[in-house]
DNA sequence: ATGGGTGCAAATAATTTGCAGGTAA
DNA sequence: TTACCTGCAAATTATTTGCACCCAT
C-alpha cells in the first residue's frame, strides 16, 4: 500500500505531495505544487512542500531546472539515467538530453587534470523552434 | 573617445561596468561585478549594476543564463573563443579546459530539439591532486 | 538650468530555518 | 511514549523600486 519511502513516515502530506507529482510529467514549482493542494482541499504548508520536494530531490527521484524568472520547477524522474536538460529562454519549455559522449569527455579531462571526485553542471539555453517562429 | 550607448549618458560607473564585462568572456553575477568594481576602487552602488546589466541586455549587448544557485549571471556577446574550468573545491585551484567535441555534441542535440541561439555554460568541480594527497 | 543617472533604503519574492506543538509508529 | 513531521512566522538572499540628490550635457 502506501510504501512512500524508506527513512520517511508515512503523512497525508508526504503522499499529496507524491501524488500531485505522479499525476502530471511536467515541471512545478514549489508554489505551484502547494497552490494545487490548497485548491484541492489538502491542508498543507508551503514550507512542508518545500521540504518534501528537497527529500525527493537528494534522493534522485525528481529533476530540477529554473524557470526563465529563477524559480526552482521540479518533476518527478522516471528513473532516467543522469541527463542535463536544454530549456528554451523565451518559454521555458525543456527538452531532456542524455550525453554518454560528455559524460566520458568530462571523465577524460578531469583524469588528465589530475583531479577526481567530480561533479558538474551542464545549462544550455537557446530559442526552441516555436519561439523562433513566433 | 568613449562612446558608450545610444541614448544613455557617459558616466564613470556605467564606463567601468561595461568595462569590467569587457573584460572577461565568462558569465558574471551582478552582486560580482558589484565586489570587483568596488574592490577596484570604483564608486558605485548595486542599484545602478543592476540596471546597467539590465539596459545591456535589453539592447542585445549581453546574454544572460541562471547559476545553479538561482542567480542571473551575464556575458557580453560575441566574445572570443570560450572554454570552461575544471575548479577545485578545496584549494580553489582552476584549470582550464577545452572541449571541441563537446562543442559540437551541444550543437547536434541542440539542432535535434530544434533549438537555436544557444548559449551554455559547463562547471566541473571536484578534487585536485595535491588535495586529493594532502 | 535640467533631465537623466545614482544610490541609499525600503519593497518584493522565492526559499530556508527556528521553534512549538501534532502524530505516526 | 518518542521521534519525526508540520506549519507559522521570522530570517536570508537576489533583485526591484521610491525618491531625493548629483552631474553630464
Amino acid at each position: 500500500m502506501t510504501a512512500p519511502h524508506r527513512g520517511s513516515r508515512d503523512t497525508k502530506q508526504g503522499a499529496a505531495i507524491e501524488a500531485a507529482l505522479a499525476g502530471t510529467a511536467e515541471f512545478r514549482t514549489a508554489q505551484d505544487l502547494h497552490a494545487q493542494l490548497r485548491d484541492g482541499g489538502v491542508r498543507v504548508g508551503l514550507t512542508t512542500v518545500y521540504r518534501h520536494l528537497q527529500r525527493l530531490f537528494d534522493a534522485g527521484d525528481v529533476d530540477t531546472v529554473r524557470t526563465p524568472s529563477g524559480e526552482l520547477a521540479y518533476r518527478r524522474c522516471g528513473g532516467m539515467a543522469h541527463h542535463h536538460h536544454l530549456v528554451c529562454q523565451h518559454c521555458g519549455h525543456t527538452v531532456d538530453v542524455e550525453g554518454p559522449a560528455v559524460e566520458s569527455w568530462l571523465q577524460r579531462v578531469a583524469q588528465q587534470a589530475g583531479f577526481s571526485d567530480i561533479v558538474h553542471t551542464i545549462d544550455i539555453i537557446g530559442t526552441c523552434a516555436d519561439c523562433k517562429r513566433g
